[in-house]
DNA sequence: GCCGTTTTCGGCCCGACTGTTTTCAGTCG
């Protein structure tokens, strides 16, 4: 059984949950807390570094005994500590913490009165009001908690795509702007980094009289309930599903509030940190010397003071951000406005559902110089995928179009299948025509590690290979990456002069921020491209080029940053002779 | 349990809101 790095995750979450329900020392739980983030978020596979022998205690957040701990899994599957922890509380118990509104105290409480292990039982208790007259409970709380376990059965709690979060966010926007006396409002969050999922969305105001926009807040007509309510923030959920919070802040502390508010809670952390060290106390209302307000009208003013320089809210995951901007190695993030291009288009020739014409004209609305049509090829049947005598009549339709456009340029591509066994779905012949080839799995996504790894490298290895699209296959909340040895594919790309794509559709947004980064370490560049199907899907670009942000990724390194000059120079270099 | 421009011990981010209290613990972000 290979050991994942979500296992190892879990089991120190649940180590972590069962210590705090037994009331260990706080700085221990947390120590575990860091330790799974840690490990959930390295982009190589911990058991791999286990069995080359890799020092894991150079990870940070994880010191010997972590690391050794992580060694036992990885080579046992298991961890003794947690096993020894669930005989004294049994594990189920950790599932109550997803109750919100109970924390470790209260069902330490539960459990130790009333026997109460489970979802089930917790329901059974509150319906039966055996909850209320627990020492620290109450009417309100016991009524809480059977609201929670409502809402638990009836919605899989998980976090919402970002596309589809902005439906929400823009409109409740536009709703507090129009509160009187108010000035600014913004979505900080998850949101503002612009995380390919949001769990909940903290918006900050600044006013003259927070009363009024807080009223508005709470009366919003697609608010399901108010679940709290005071004079600097409220929290309401909406009939989506969706929890809002709302603070009110003075102007003098927009700044400090915003970053505060924007997090990630991470990067608060170590940013706070920095400020200790200069003998400055940070928090959402300024920097502080002494009780002296010397910074926090602005974010910049704010890192300015603790002696950084500006961090882009898509870098503040603590993931190295803080120690690249005190050595000044942050990078310069690409911007919407440098993209020139996209590269990978379908048509109505396939399952697409405009012309060559209409998506030229679209493209160029947005200001686009070229667009690459990659239409699927045969073996996605469902999509009408071309053979090669349709795909040559598109070759000679584009070049009829090419002939008449003068500042516009449509280059030659396909979407073609990576066969099971590491084939393309097309002959060299007709490959050998074409600009540029978008290359991608569709199908057998349950491969093992080692043979999907092994179907993409041969694919690699054809002359004609230009771009991996979408290269773990995932779909948010949909469908789970298929399992790659990413290092390998990226260094064949290295190797190679290929690429990887990076594909802007919400539901993918594939490469992900670590995989971006990952690539950029290892030198590989990207093309960041919308998998367009109808004209408004151009409009995903910017997702794409947030998640590229996220994985640190500067003009540069995307293909689509250069003139369509230079990108056939790059092209032409990746088919290799 | 981790960590070090307060470095091998003694810290570890910090404030708002709620419910249950009669001054505060628990929870959350």
């Amino acid at each position: 059984m290979p050991v994942h790095n979500s296992d190892i995750a879990t089991i120190f979450n649940r180590v972590a949950d069962l210590l705090e329900i037994k009331g260990e020392n706080p700085f221990r739980i947390r120590a575990y807390r860091n330790a799974a983030r840690t490990v959930e978020g390295l982009s190589q596979s911990v058991a791999d570094l286990v069995r080359d022998d890799q020092d894991l205690s150079t990870l940070s957040g994880i010191g010997k005994d972590l690391a050794g701990k992580i060694a036992e899994v990885v080579e046992t599957g298991e961890l003794p500590l947690l096993a020894d922890l669930e005989s004294e509380v049994p594990g189920e118990v950790s599932q109550l913490m997803r109750v919100s509104g109970l924390g470790a105290k209260r069902i330490a409480a539960l459990h130790r009165t009333l026997k109460i292990t489970t979802l089930e039982e917790l329901e059974q208790a509150a319906t039966e009001d055996r909850i209320r007259d627990l020492e620290g409970f109450g009417t309100k709380t016991q009524q809480s908690i059977l609201q929670e376990i409502k809402r638990l059965k009836q919605q899989r709690q998980q976090r919402m795509k970002l596309a589809v979060v902005e439906q929400y966010a823009e409109p409740l926007v536009e709703h507090l702007r129009r509160a009187q006396g108010a000035k600014d409002i913004v979505v900080a969050g998850s949101y503002r980094r612009r995380k390919e999922t949001v769990g909940d969305l903290d918006i900050l105001a600044t006013c003259k009289k927070g009363a009024d926009v807080m009223d508005r807040f709470v009366r919003y007509d697609d608010v399901e309930r108010v679940i709290a309510q005071g004079k600097t923030k409220s929290t309401v959920r909406l009939r989506s599903g969706l929890q809002v919070d709302l603070r009110v802040v003075p102007e003098v502390s927009y700044g400090s509030a915003m970053l505060y508010f924007t997090g990630s809670k991470e990067h608060n952390i170590a940013i706070r940190k920095v400020a200790i060290a200069k003998k400055l106390k940070l928090n959402e209302y300024g920097v502080f010397r002494g009780n002296k307000r010397v910074a926090g009208r602005t974010e910049a003013q704010v890192y300015e003071e603790i002696g950084l320089p500006y961090i882009s809210p898509e870098l503040r995951e603590n993931r190295g951000e803080v120690e690249a901007a005190r050595n000044g190695k942050l990078p310069t993030l690409i911007e919407n406005e440098e993209i020139r291009g996209d590269l990978h288009v379908h048509t109505k020739r396939t399952d697409g559902r405009h012309t060559i014409e209409q998506l030229v004209e679209a493209a160029r609305e947005r200001g686009h110089d070229y667009i690459a049509i990659a239409d699927h090829s045969k073996r996605v049947t469902v999509a009408h995928g071309l053979k090669p005598k349709e795909l040559r009549e598109e070759i000679e339709e584009i070049d009829r179009i090419n002939e008449r456009l003068n500042d516009f340029t449509v280059l030659k591509a396909v979407e073609v299948d990576i066969l099971e066994d590491g084939s393309l779905d097309l002959p060299d012949d007709v490959l050998k025509e074409l600009d540029l080839t978008v290359c991608s799995v569709h199908s057998k996504f349950k491969l093992s590690r080692t043979r999907q790894t092994r179907r993409i490298l041969k694919a690699m290895d054809n002359r004609y290979f230009t771009v991996l699209g979408h290269p773990t296959g995932r779909m948010i909340n949909e469908r789970e990456p298929y399992e790659v040895d990413m290092d390998k594919i990226m260094e064949a790309a290295r190797d190679r002069g290929s690429f990887l794509e990076v594909n802007a559709h919400p539901d993918r947004l594939d490469l992900n921020d670590l995989h971006c980064k990952m690539a950029r370490d290892m030198g590989v560049k990207v093309a960041i491209s919308t998998d367009t199907h109808r004209l408004d899907d151009l409009d995903a670009m910017r997702f794409g080029v947030s998640q590229a942000r996220r994985g640190w990724l500067e003009a540069d390194d995307v293909i689509n940053t250069r003139s369509v000059t230079e990108l056939k120079k790059l092209l032409k270099r990746s088919h290799r002779t």
